[in-house]
DNA sequence: TTGCTCCTCACGTCACGTGAGGTGGC
DNA sequence: TTGCTCCTCACGTCACGTGAGGTGGC
């Protein structure tokens, strides 16, 4: 028999882990002693610790490892436990190494850039019209007609962010098809009209994976946004999957351009392949 | 400015976080109302939120996260911090894939195996003596009569645990060499002779990783012991790098044989190719 | 008696999630 | 007045590491 320094000694771990696995009933000792306290371990207890660490080393948590060893599990669920436990890892992998793959690209750019965030959006209802644009300047003036109108004459509490949608290639050419107007807090009935347009409500689909970043300051200065998303997008190794959208943070009738704060969006998907090579990788193995 | 429930409506995080990570000053609202606590965020501060967000997405620590917002350090800092964090992120995958093969390797062999656990042993003083032997047999009456004369000769408190070596490709020929003796909790000075052979007192070497599983019973079975650790060993793409060692735990010249637990011990060393694919392929991307 | 080992608290770790319990503005 | 949102505790998470403070055997 041996007390916990000895014992910790011969499996080389520390006496504060067997006390630990004493304490949550994964291996008590032998043995112990009611007056003193001291704990008695027999040597025919290695195999039972062996196995712990072993099944440890495999990533698995104590309270598995509790089950696996005591509730008298089949073989069968063992099995399954470690089918799990592979597929978490793989998981696991997967992420980590687009972690990896993140910071190579980031240590490329120069590091400061804007800042690239992966969200997803939920389908939502949107109040809005849409039309050919020639200019940026046109999109602006459209815009302000619809900020210093719509909140009255819908009611402000109505509506919730102002959104741009551009259906064309892009905002910097000369003609390119977008949609603005007002994301819905709650459901309105009756036909509105702008400026001569007629607003019509729909629904904008839900996006399970967006790749956002957020621009202070005018529009007219936003490329800067949309170069850091799209650099972020292919070094990522996503593609667009869909029109970009423009979310106005901070927008009221008298918000002075440089104080604008927009969300720039990007529907996106990952690319499939060659450049996500781990899940071959693993399954080559 | 916008009250927590709102902010974190549109930066698409919960409340709970902001409010740690103003707790934390890691992000504070631009504005606290001293009566009510009222926290008022800023669409300007969502730039910050989504760095910290992006930061974070690359496996970065809060406090490593802060430090690189806060403390005005340089872009070289900043650099050096994301190629440590690179640096961290590969072990912990080369860690994952070893992980992910054991199992895998776990999953073959139908899981009820002996548990191999891989340990590191230090530098060691070994009372030993060395012979040609012929037979298990042999060799279990050379080990009783050490192990009932050495503790008295030499005083039960110098001793550890007695060992064994195997100095022949293995023990199941019919020639081989074998060295036996006790490690040495301290120096003994005066020699020793055993059933006339002459013992010696040296350095056992250190060894890094040492594959180890335990047998408990006669050591006539302990072959069930080296084919778990013969396949483990190959299977982890490792390679035997040493001589075999036998720690007897548990041996006093009156222990039977069934009670005998003894640790199977083989210095192995991690074959480089073309196994271990991960370093490669982290390079070549 | 001095050292060494043993013991039992109990805090700290990391980044929040999850109630509990109470208050203020529409 | 009823709901909704806000707030501040405070516990729980996972597997121990690390003292603090005290006791028993050689």
């Amino acid at each position: 028999m041996f007390l916990t320094g000895e014992f910790s000694r011969i499996a080389r771990v520390s006496k504060r882990l067997l006390q630990y696995y004493d304490e949550i009933d994964l291996l008590k000792p032998a043995h112990t002693d009611p007056q003193t306290g001291y704990r008695y371990y027999s040597a025919k207890q290695l195999p039972r610790l062996n196995r712990i660490l072993a099944l440890k080393e495999l990533g698995l948590s104590l309270e598995q490892i509790a089950r696996m060893l005591d509730d008298a599990v089949s073989d069968d669920e063992i099995h399954g436990m470690l089918l799990l436990q592979k597929a978490e890892l793989e998981r696991k992998l997967v992420d980590d190494l687009q972690r990896f793959r993140r910071i190579e690209a980031r240590l490329q750019r120069q590091s400061h850039q804007a800042d690239v965030v992966l969200k997803s959006v939920p389908q939502q209802r949107y109040l809005s019209l849409r039309s050919m644009m020639t200019s940026l300047e046109e999109c602006l003036v459209l815009i302000g007609s619809l900020v210093s109108e719509l909140p009255e004459r819908v009611g402000k509490s109505n509506l919730s962010h102002f959104l741009a949608i551009i259906h064309g290639d892009s905002y910097f050419t000369t003609n390119f098809e977008a949609e603005f107007g007002y994301l819905l807090a709650s459901e309105i009935d009756q036909p509105i009209c702008v400026a001569e347009h007629q607003l019509t409500v729909r629904d904008l689909a839900a996006i399970e994976t967006m790749a956002t970043t957020v621009h202070v300051g005018s529009p007219t200065t936003s490329h800067i946004g949309y170069a850091a998303l799209g650099e972020w997008i292919e070094a990522n190794g996503y593609r667009l999957a869909g029109h970009q959208r423009e979310v106005f943070i901070q927008l009221t009738p008298n918000t002075r351009e440089e104080d604008l704060v927009i969300e720039l969006q990007f529907p996106i998907e990952k690319v499939v392949s060659p450049s996500n090579l781990l899940p071959d990788f693993l399954d080559k193995s």
